[in-house]
DNA sequence: CGCCATCCATTGAGAAAATCAATGGAAATG
DNA sequence: CATTTCCATTGATTTTCTCAATGGATGGCG
């Protein structure tokens, strides 16, 4: 079990019924509850009863019924938009249910650390929902990726950027990113600041140099390691500090910004590429899974 | 009646209810069906009925029922997202409607192309659903927009941006750019183009001096004028080419990209920008509204 | 190996709720 | 003022939902 969902609240009281909904928006939409009724099938006092019972659970009124107009209140307006949303969901729900089974091969291109944070869970359920959609899950940098991206080897790649990088994907994760070291650096204000980052074309290493040389600190390459696990473990040892996002801190980490006044570093941006053009079901499939996966987790962390 | 929605298909079929769903989920979340019973203040049968409702609905089986353990189909993991999004936002339209009418003032800072374009009904909408907000809008040139922003005089601006500009907004809006001209206009192939644009902090401006300069083709600037009205005048009158986006065109418009050899222009994009800091719960309504509004629009007109 | 506990499926009865057909009232139409 | 067009209401009918009880299957345990 890569990680349970977080135990549903009791739920509170969704007095929705989608058929009654259904009637309601029919009922905006065709301008009267006779109209409504025919195109529905049913008897115009059963769609009477349905809004009466929305407006019953809900507490509030949905129609003005002034003489022969038919009105909407403030609060049918708020509902209308609601039932809308809700009604296009279940029938793109139904519609992805009724079709066959997706099958083919989807290439996605990652940064590993993002990879290994935040895709394993996305991924094992995409897995399940389509057993016959093959994954061909590829880390690299993000340069390496971006070029073999353009070159076609990718359908779909996530991207770390500037939060104004390029354009045309879609952004499915923003955080801020801090220096990190573990208790055992000593580091000295005047001494250059020894660095543990990945090699040249990386870029959380082009954040930090950049940002150092901005604010004129010296520094100086502790370590290098291409691999998450290695930095880390450079870290633990605390042959220097690195940056990391706040989630990404393996126990022993601390943030480091002020207390050794490092410079604040910019959000890193990671967004999500699709290759141009027609590509099979599978892909965009997996394209909106991640979308909408890490949409739900980002809301949760960054609220505020 | 600013625009009346498109008419609702005879709706397929949604065999889905919220309750079935709740139960769904709850059954997944606690991991049974007897304990889903419990939470929910139902009999075990009931759960189960209720499944069995859900899965001859689908003509789907949703749960592996091997022995002990209990799994999800690829169909029940499909069908789970849904539930969960859809639960998720029944709950969200219960709160916002069970919540006191909000009130305040809305300061909305916009380019006024767009204002004419596609804010009518969206603010209209949003009106009526809110009729104790009051909205303050502006109409401006992006850069003041920008300015006045930074100084606070807006809650929220819509502003126009490169493809790759600014970050931190929500892109609400993107459609590429022609130029047009009218049948009155003659354009000489070696002689200057003759503009009808904006004066000079419009982004449009930028856009076609800079295409243009860029390709070495040479201009003259035949009209200036500052609101859009006036620049369709122009272009009728055959005074010069100006840029629009595909659906701004008055008749007798022509796209002339092609024609006589002008450069390709990159899209153009329209994102929301909201104040830092809290604001009014009336601001982050409109924000969202605004949103969820256009997003819908723009996904019906840029489909594919 | 057999007993017991646990879990889901099924069944039939009772309760609750949705639908319908018919009727009534209010507002616009001519 | 008669007429038409709506929506609200009522009571009977039908459908659906729920429950309690029971049965079958599986896994743990002595």
């Amino acid at each position: 079990m890569p990680s349970a969902p977080p135990p549903h609240m009791p739920a509170p009281l969704p007095p929705f019924d989608l058929d009654l909904l259904r009637s309601f928006v029919t009922i905006v939409d065709s301008g009267g509850f006779t109209r409504a009724a025919e195109r529905l099938g049913r008897t115009q006092s059963t769609i009477s009863l349905q809004i009466k019972r929305l407006e019953d659970g809900l507490g509030k009124r949905l129609f003005l019924r002034e003489g022969r107009g038919l009105d909407l209140t403030p609060d049918g307006e708020i509902l209308l938009t609601y039932a809308r949303r809700l009604l296009g969901m279940a029938g793109e729900a139904c519609a992805l249910l009724m079709e066959p089974e997706v099958g083919g091969v989807v290439r996605l291109g990652t940064p590993e650390d993002f990879a290994t944070a935040h895709l394993p869970d996305v991924l094992w359920r995409f897995s399940r929902a389509h057993p016959q959609v093959a994954l061909e899950v590829q880390c690299d940098f993000t340069v390496n990726l971006l070029d073999r991206f353009a070159r076609g080897e990718y359908d779909l790649v996530l991207c770390k950027r500037e939060p104004q990088g390029p354009a045309g994907g879609v952004r499915v994760w923003r955080e801020p990113l801090f220096w990190v070291a573990s208790d055992r650096l000593i580091l000295d204000a005047g001494a250059p600041v020894p660095l543990v980052l990945a090699p040249a074309p990386d870029i959380h290493r082009k954040r930090a140099i950049d940002a150092l040389d901005a604010h004129g600190r010296p520094w100086r390459m502790a370590y290098t390691s291409p691999s998450l696990a290695g930095i880390k473990a450079a870290v633990t040892a605390g042959l220097g500090v690195t940056i990391l996002p706040k989630d990404m801190l393996a126990p022993g980490f601390h943030i480091v910004n002020a207390e050794h006044g490092l410079p604040d570093l910019p959000d890193i941006e990671t967004a999500l590429y699709r290759q141009p053009g027609p590509l099979p079901k599978a892909v965009d499939l997996l394209a909106e899974h991640i979308v909408r996966s890490l949409e739900r987790t980002a809301d949760r962390t960054a609220a505020g």
